[in-house]
RNA sequence: GGGCGGUUAGCUCAGCUGGUUAGAGCGCCUGCCUUACAAGCAGGAGGUCGCAGGUUCGAGUCCUGCACUGCCCA
């Protein structure tokens, strides 16, 4: 029978084959659609993989970005959208460039000693034979991207819209070169962005100079400083203008010790005369503060580094010392001549390379900049009038935030990896020509030697620029008119201002005139961190990361999208635990069972289909209406949770239907109909096969694997659709709701529940069943008569009797507003044990009623309360009240 | 220093615009190999919702303060 399933469910090997099917039939390709075709009525639904660097291996946080934008994508794609999840890699310049330059170090050469071609070659290749364990990754996973859309951002068309880019914003003068601070790697000997600065709490030391007057050596102004060797490029030394001990010193000289220099004591409002003595020396060349008051004093700016952040010759004779040795030696020279007034221990924040961790040194050199304040003013109306929505609401402060105290953002990096900034040198009149294409003269003195500018952009330039690079543009394409803006963003906060922000300023200046509009995307969806069991962050000094790939195949892909799914709740950070991903993989293993008892009973029943339709008088078994009801219920609120990008409500509501509600009563009660008479098994299959095709394909975002497989299993190879994630998802209908039915369903499954407490308690034996007594209403009674054999089969009795007088006071007896059940079996019951089970209760529901007495006793409350919740209060108390006095009165029989 | 979150069962987390008995998974206890599933079934124990005030007929939910804790930015 090709519809048997093995009998122990074993994800590995179904998951690598559709994964692999998934690939090469193409399934998740999308096609443009051609104006007026049938296929350009479907809604489109975009969505752009954030590219992983291309030295990356996939991690946790990667697979809940990808689960989630999964599950949304397939979702999309079964509601019949045109989904289009675009895959891509990112070049990540840094990152890169490192990783190959240790490669070469093994083999004893450097990337200098290769020059920039031979070096860029030898990236190509590294990316090549490297490059690719994301994307090999991602469909082991079963991402539904279009792998035939996938893009590199160094590819040729996008890497000549970056240079669109940059010539245009340049031309519109949003686009400068200039000298400022920035941050320094000695390590990277790059820039590095201010994003790119990693701080860090660290315990130094504050060291005290005395800097002797020039005209009077015996005088002397202390300063204090954390970075020593600094003092060598020291141009000034500033005073609060309103302190009053430094008044009349203000236009004198000092004499900058060691480097015998003298250096004007200016007056500026950045000195605070809380701090220290007050008095702050002035670097202008090492620290972004100290730059500002050398502008506004006009001040010399002397770099004493160099690029490796070696003293440089404007050190005098500490030239060619590290700066950590220059510092131990200006110390040693200044306490030698009695100018080190003092040293304390002080807790300052250092910068560090976001990449390699080398301490960031504050350097003036010269760097191309985006002017950042008009894209920024755009970007921020975007999101202020509702053009981008963020979820959770409050990222969009944290957004206002930051996009309100924006600086320009330095834009070129001193590596060789990356897109060459496209300005070229004039080595006659040293005027830039920022041009398209290599010109073969200097625009303005007409000299042929131009040389292209060494540096190149930031990796967050070209990735800021994807949601519409990534269509064709600058070409006026047909892609760019149907996916352009993209509906969704889901990525983390890490990258809310590296790429999101940046998205936004980008997309909103280029995409001005899109027809749809210029934003970039509708919807940031911005999900948690991925921590380890016990809240931890997962990093490799810890040893507590975990692999995504490793724990897939212990517990499966489809569990662990599943764990994540369900503890992907807003705003909190996720603490995976395996512990939770072996329960989702019970769950996929409850399914598998499930499917294996379908399958079962369809090879029993002779001539039974799973494809056939039922037949309507199935309908009026009450288990078949409300389980009906309760799917389309459940369909419906997993749809409303997927608008709200509710994962984790979406899959904890069809774990609890589909595990607590289909296997745990459904299949339970349907179970004598299986084996009945020829015909009612025949329809209790096909409504079965119905069911649980629905389920499969209300699970299968969230589990694409095992759903695949039993789904095309059910079709015995001829399916209708040549993947489960083609068929079209499961839509409320409000036909189907039937209140009613559930309703009763409730009472049948309390009476079957009171019954096996009582039998646990009584410590029946689990073979032996047992008559029972009902008192109940006459409506409840028919219930109950009505559906007779499920209560004695779920429930292990043997009779119902029901009676006309009260239960509630025999021993062990349940009392619910509804009905009074007791057991019929001779065993004495546990009276001490009795007489707590009541009192428990008893104290329970006497604080209840108190409760609704009070309630029903204030006039306030039944003035303002709405009318439904004073009388469901007022019903209850009703209830509480019987039921009080039937718990008494069974007390009291006890004795 | 500025900003944003969190504190609910032993653990990890839900709890939507305030409304009748605060839920789930894991763990724990008891009993079951009931022919789909022991990766299972049935039953059960376990919570003064961080603390103190306030608003309200009514607060886990709203407000204020405090404590602890995490993150982002400088």
């Amino acid at each position: 029978m090709s519809h048997e399933l093995p009998k122990t469910y074993d994800p590995s090997a179904i998951e690598v084959r559709w994964a692999e099917y998934w690939v090469t039939e193409k399934l998740f390709s999308v096609q443009t659609p051609e104006p007026g075709s049938p296929e350009s009525a479907k809604p489109i639904f975009t969505l752009l993989l954030p590219p992983p660097n291309v030295t990356g291996r996939l991690h946790m946080g990667h697979m809940l970005n990808q689960t989630e934008m999964d599950i949304i994508t397939r979702w999309q794609r079964m509601r019949g959208f045109t989904a289009l999840w675009l895959p891509g890699t990112d070049h990540a310049g840094i990152a890169t460039q490192m990783m190959v330059e240790r490669q070469l170090a093994t083999e004893g050469k450097s990337r200098q000693g290769l020059g920039r071609e031979a070096f860029l070659q030898r990236v190509w290749e590294w990316k090549k034979h490297y490059g690719g364990a994301i994307q090999a990754q991602m469909k082991r996973l079963g991402a539904s991207v279009d792998w035939d859309r996938e893009y590199f951002t160094m590819d040729e068309n996008l890497s000549r819209a970056v240079i669109e880019c940059f010539v245009r914003l340049h031309e519109q003068g949003l686009i400068y070169r200039g000298k400022y601070i920035v941050n320094w790697c000695p390590r990277c000997m790059t820039a590095i962005s201010d994003l790119e600065v990693v701080h860090e709490d660290f315990a130094g030391k504050l060291y005290e100079f005395r800097y002797p007057l020039a005209d009077d050596p015996k005088q002397f102004v202390t300063i204090a400083t954390t970075r020593p060797e600094t003092m060598l490029g020291d141009t000034a030394v500033a005073v609060n203008p309103k302190d009053e001990r430094y008044k009349k010193r203000v236009g004198k000289k000092l004499r900058l010790p060691l480097m015998d220099r003298e250096i004007p004591i200016i007056a500026d409002d950045f000195a605070d005369p809380q701090f220290g003595s007050g008095a702050v020396k002035v670097t202008p060349a090492h620290d972004p503060n100290d730059f500002a008051i050398g502008l506004r004093h006009n001040l010399p700016q002397i770099n004493v580094m160099d690029d490796q952040a070696r003293i440089n010759e404007n050190g005098g004779p500490y030239k060619g010392l590290d700066r950590y040795e220059a510092r131990e030696k200006v110390l040693r020279d200044l306490e030698e001549l009695g100018l080190l007034a003092g040293i304390k221990d002080h807790t300052l924040a250092i910068g560090k390379c976001d990449r390699c961790k080398t301490i960031v040194e504050p350097r003036l050199s010269t760097q191309w900049f985006i002017k950042i304040q008009p894209l920024a003013d755009r970007a921020i109306e975007a999101v202020e009038k509702g053009e981008i929505k963020f979820t959770p609401e409050n990222y969009a402060k944290t957004y206002f935030e930051w996009m309100r105290n924006i600086h320009d953002w330095c834009i070129s990096r001193q590596l060789w990896w990356g897109h060459r900034i496209p300005a070229w040198h004039c080595q006659g009149c040293s005027h830039i020509t920022v041009a398209r294409t290599a010109p073969a003269a200097c625009e303005k003195c007409g000299g042929a030697k131009v040389t292209q500018d060494n540096d190149v952009l930031d990796t967050w330039f070209s990735s800021g620029l994807l949601p519409f690079t990534v269509f064709g543009w600058p070409e006026k394409t047909r892609d760019l008119d149907v996916f352009y803006p993209t509906m969704l963003l889901i990525t983390g906060f890490d990258i809310l201002f590296f790429w999101v922000a940046r998205m936004i300023m980008l997309g909103c200046h280029f995409m001005a005139d899109h027809k749809q509009g210029s934003v970039p995307f509708k919807n940031v969806y911005i999900h948690a961190l991925v921590r380890d069991a016990d809240r931890q962050k997962m990093s490799k000094t810890k040893g507590n990361v975990i692999d995504p790939i490793e724990v897939t195949e212990k517990y499966g892909t489809d569990a662990v999208r599943f764990t994540l799914a369900s503890m992907a709740s807003p705003g909190t950070d996720i603490a995976f635990s395996e512990s939770r991903t072996d329960g989702y993989r019970a769950f996929a293993n409850k399914i598998w069972n499930a499917a294996r008892f379908m399958f079962m009973n369809l090879d029993r029943v002779e001539g039974a289909s799973l494809t056939a339709s039922a037949k309507p008088e199935q309908h009026s078994k009450l288990e078949n209406r409300w389980i009906y009801s309760r799917f389309h219920r459940v369909a419906g609120q997993v749809n409303q949770s997927l608008v709200d990008y509710r994962f984790d409500e979406a899959a904890n509501t069809i774990y609890k239907f589909f595990w607590g509600e289909f296997c745990d009563w459904y299949l339970e009660i349907i179970k004598p109909a299986l084996s009945g008479a020829p015909e009612e098994a025949r329809d209790a299959v096909t409504l079965l096969g119905d069911l649980f095709e629905g389920s499969l394909r209300l699970l299968s975002p969230f589990m694409p694997f095992i759903t695949e497989e039993v789904w095309h299993a059910m079709y015995e190879g001829k399916p209708p659709a040549k993947s489960i994630a083609l068929a079209q998802y499961p839509e409320l209908d409000q036909r189907r709701l039937n209140d009613q039915a559930e309703e009763q369903m409730l009472v049948l499954q309390d009476l079957i529940e009171k019954i096996r407490n009582m039998r646990a308690e009584m410590k029946v034996e689990p073979k032996v069943k047992t008559p029972v007594k009902i008192h109940a209403a006459a409506e409840v009674t028919k219930l109950v008569t009505e559906n007779r054999g499920m209560v004695e089969r779920l429930a292990s009795v043997d009779g119902i009797e029901f009676v006309s007088q009260s239960l509630a006071q025999r021993p062990g007896a349940r009392s619910t507003p509804k009905f009074e059940v007791a057991l019929v079996y001779e065993q004495k019951i546990d009276v001490a044990a009795e007489r707590e089970r009541l009192t428990k209760d008893l104290t329970k529901l006497e604080g209840e009623l108190a409760n609704a007495d009070r309630q029903l006793g204030n006039q306030q409350f039944l003035a303002k309360a709405p009318a439904p919740v004073v009388e469901g209060i007022r019903r209850r108390q009703g209830e509480l009240h019987t039921l009080i006095e039937k718990g008494k009165a069974a007390l009291a029989k006890l004795g």
